[in-house]
DNA sequence: TGCTGTGGCTAACACCGTTAGCTACTGTGG
DNA sequence: CCACAGTAGCTAACGGTGTTAGCCACAGCA
């Protein structure tokens, strides 16, 4: 039960970066953000983006810090609150639900080498602690987070025969992972 | 009961073209896959290469069906013969072999958008059967490599906390895909 | 008053995929 | 046997990327 993390706070032309980084990142997808659009959007040069930030790869990893705290956050509510069909269903339908919201930036936060090292301690553990929460077992909760993941990024990247009922695919992943008495 | 799929032959050239990069890829990664480099391997200018494949997302795709082919015949295999552990675990054991056998040639194969169209036909499905034939039903089947490319991407990404005992992971995924009677 | 840190700027570097345009060589039809 | 067409190489270059170097103005403070 550890409390919800923080995140380190920025000063207001780094808020600045991040935020434009968002939107760019939502509105137009991973390609869109480059630096010199990034700094075109905040009203500066490129180079002058790197007084705030020492790589793009450190602005794209404050906005996956924001993103695994929102999520976390949607997460941990589900698993709190399980409507009929149980924690697992819960948990599953909003995690879909929240990558569906803003594909880029779930791309963002779950592709790649992850920049574990420069994230808030505690963070990604308690962002993924929704799972076990669900599974009430650590094994079973990496299994079912793979399943969730490898649907997720599997839809996006449209790898799924076109014309498959991904409803029932969901269903039959949680039914895999439901424990039957 | 649909025979394996044939790759179009390619000549002289472009078959070496493609050669080079699966060995940039297998030996460098995806970063060092580069047409310059790529072409310094077969001896040629990069300019040059455009003669052959119009994109190098072209040199790519050629890749991706070979891939598919190989893999394809592995996992086929793994469940017409499987072991004593039934047909979901050993077709999840020969994935995951495969896999980790040649981590840039996996990303490549199931990362990004996928070149449905510039694929030889038949192949993609062809590939994907296994997956059928070990459930027994589609939307199973769709869950269950969900779940193993989720386990894979997640594992090549090294997105799972340090010290995890993934395989403890694995078997909790085909205890869950494996239907008791 | 002078110094120092901060945050802008322009110019440039090395690299990327790709295009334009030229030039040999190779085979084939008349 | 010669002319022509296609193939496959070349160099030069374009527009884009992340990033670095070096300069300059301003703010705050001793």
């Amino acid at each position: 039960m550890t409390a919800t993390p923080e995140l380190t706070a920025r000063s207001g032309r780094a808020a600045d970066i991040v935020a434009a980084a968002r939107i760019i990142l939502e509105k137009e997808g991973a390609d869109a953000l480059t630096m010199r659009r990034l700094a075109a959007d905040v009203g500066i040069q490129a180079p002058s983006l790197y007084k705030h930030f020492p790589t793009k790869r450190a602005v794209e990893t404050a906005i996956i810090a924001e993103v695994l705290l929102e999520v976390g956050e949607i997460l941990h509510a589900a698993v709190a609150a399980p409507g009929r069909a149980g924690p697992v269903r819960s948990l599953l339908d909003a995690y879909h639900d929240a990558a569906k919201a803003n594909p880029a930036m779930y791309r963002l936060a779950t592709s790649g080498r992850f920049p574990r090292e420069d994230l808030p301690p505690g963070l990604e553990d308690w962002a993924g602690r929704p799972f076990f929460i669900a599974t009430g077992e650590p094994w079973k909760a990496q299994a079912l987070f793979s399943f969730a993941h490898g649907m997720v990024i599997l839809e996006l990247d449209e790898r799924f025969p076109p014309g498959s009922d991904l409803g029932r695919t969901w269903k039959a992943g949680a039914a895999a992972f439901t424990s039957r008495s």
